[in-house]
RNA sequence: GUGGUUAUAGCUCAGUUGGUUAGAGCAUCAGAUUGUGGUUCUGAGGGUCGCCGGUUCGAGCCCGGUUAGCCACCCCA
């Protein structure tokens, strides 16, 4: 056999068909429950102005930004000027010269560029759900890819609280129907500003998030030593280490209530997470997390945010998003408020395998296969195909006139159900032999009736 | 970006302190079986041991480099 000599880039992947039509049906449920919200579809480029990506998601996300290199730049005329521009990437600046696009890093900003550009033509509240690929020039680990896709759902022009109370019953619908047992952790980002100013500490809210965000993994000891390394004294600790301690108990706001006299911005914050709480399901409020640590790293949001765990697995996020007061401000259009969750297929995928939730249906493509057992007989399965597949039945005849062995092997393979045995007694009689691969169950039905069979 | 770890047949893996011609299971193909698959039996094909270099009389095994996978950190879906 010939040696294989090509390859994939690092941290992507081909996807087999079996793999697309489990992708497939996590991405239609998804799609199904969006629509059913009232939710638009919309797609964006793969590719951006560089600019637009640049500087939204944190020093880290820059260089997870993959930039594509510029046309042209063999042409010798341009030789010293591109020679100039590259020694200005080389000491850490992004130069037009070089390259201007770069792949989308996430969906969220993409649109707000979208809206940004269209607000005056969109009907508001806008409510778009977008499903496509993204790309991180990250190292490649467990649930984590450099091509990957997201499934975003986002609300812009809104600022009320029960956009929040929808889309987490969004989520709570969708890993119902994957049969996904999840935890929903959430948290307000005034919150979180309210606990950073109660510290009396020159430290910012992003700054002291991104150290608490840390405690389930980490634990509070070291968040401590930590924040002492920063100048924090025993005195402050006290004040904030009560808020750490009963992250995690649901939903724990009432022990709050001394933050909300200490700070009004956090009792805001509180009072949304209590009201978005108070429109659940009882059912749905054992399964959600008030976790006053959980920030997220992306800098725009400002209120709720929201992050869904998967249990029994050992897996990152499967879900994530939040409200942004104003993401399209960026793009020179103010006073858009916005509130968004984003899906994780690739995660969930690799969630749903480990925990085998794939429905056996999943596999089933073609339905049924018809032997060929000869011209003239072929010549019959194919007249008796042709119906079958208008009524929406997924039907295949054998390629070609073959042993016995060889089309039921094929049918096996295929994972196809039923295989129709039309061969010259057959033909004579006017009849089929209809059999059920998995139970063996074999049955002569006329050539009418197996045009009228329900195939599952 | 930092660190760890792995790389032997299409797949999963053995391979002893470095020693002749590198093995197994599964899969594939052919036959037993020209109108009944899955089970069974027989046989066959398939490997420059990731790549480059070094040590050695001799390297799948030791050393250096490199590429890729996996895992962890950072960060994140």
């Amino acid at each position: 056999m010939a040696k294989v000599t090509v390859g994939l880039p690092q941290g992507t992947r081909d996807f087999g068909p079996d793999v697309v039509r489990k992708r497939n049906y996590i991405l239609s449920t998804i799609r199904n429950v969006f629509e059913l919200y009232g939710f638009q579809p919309l797609e964006t480029p793969a590719m951006e102005n560089l600019d637009t990506l640049m500087g939204k998601y944190g020093e880290e996300g820059d260089k997870l930004i993959f930039k594509i290199l510029n046309n042209g730049l063999d042409n010798p005329e341009k030789e010293k000027q591109v020679r100039d521009d590259f020694e200005k990437v080389l000491r850490g600046k992004n130069n037009k010269g070089i390259t201007e696009r770069a792949l989308k890093y996430d969906l969220t900003i993409p649109f707000a560029r979208y809206v940004a550009m269209n607000h005056s033509q969109l009907t508001f509240p806008f409510k778009r759900y977008q499903v496509q690929p993204v790309w991180r020039a990250d190292r490649p680990q467990k649930g984590r890819y450099r091509e990957f896709y997201q499934c975003d759902a986002d609300v812009v022009g809104s600022k009320s609280l029960m956009n929040e109370v929808e889309l987490i019953n969004i989520y709570f619908t969708v890993f119902e129907k994957l049969n996904i047992d999840c935890t929903i952790k959430i948290n307000n980002r005034k919150v979180l500003t309210g606990i950073t100013e109660l510290t009396g500490k020159p430290i910012t809210t992003k700054a002291f998030a991104s150290i608490i965000d840390k405690l389930d993994k980490v634990g509070i000891d070291k968040i401590k030593s930590e924040l002492f390394e920063l100048g924090f004294t025993q005195n402050d600790w006290t004040k904030i280490e009560k808020f750490l301690k009963i992250a995690d108990e649901t939903p724990g706001l009432h022990q709050f209530a001394s933050l909300k006299m200490d700070s009004s911005i956090a009792a805001e914050g509180i009072d949304e997470v209590s009201y978005v709480i108070s429109h659940l399901s009882d059912a749905q409020k054992k399964k959600i997390v008030f976790n006053s640590s959980l920030a997220r790293g992306l800098d725009y949001y400002t209120g709720c945010i929201f992050e869904v765990k998967a249990n029994n697995v050992q897996m990152g996020s499967i879900g994530g998003g939040g409200r942004y007061d104003d993401l399209t401000g960026l793009f020179g259009v103010p006073n858009i408020p916005g509130v968004g969750i984003s899906f994780g297929v690739d995660r969930i995928y690799d969630v749903m395998e480990e925990l085998q939730l794939f429905p056996e249906e999943v596999h089933i493509g073609t339905q049924v296969l018809f032997f060929n057992l000869g011209t003239a007989e072929s010549k019959v399965a194919f007249s008796l195909l042709q119906p079958l597949r208008e009524k929406g039945v997924r039907g295949e005849l054998y390629h070609e006139n073959s042993k016995f062995d060889k089309q039921f092997k094929y049918a096996e393979k295929k994972n196809i159900p039923y295989v129709v045995i039309l061969g010259e007694e057959e033909v004579k009689a006017g009849t089929v032999k209809l059999k059920n691969i998995k139970t063996g169950e074999q049955q002569t039905l006329s050539q009418e009736a197996l045009i009228n069979f329900s195939f599952i």
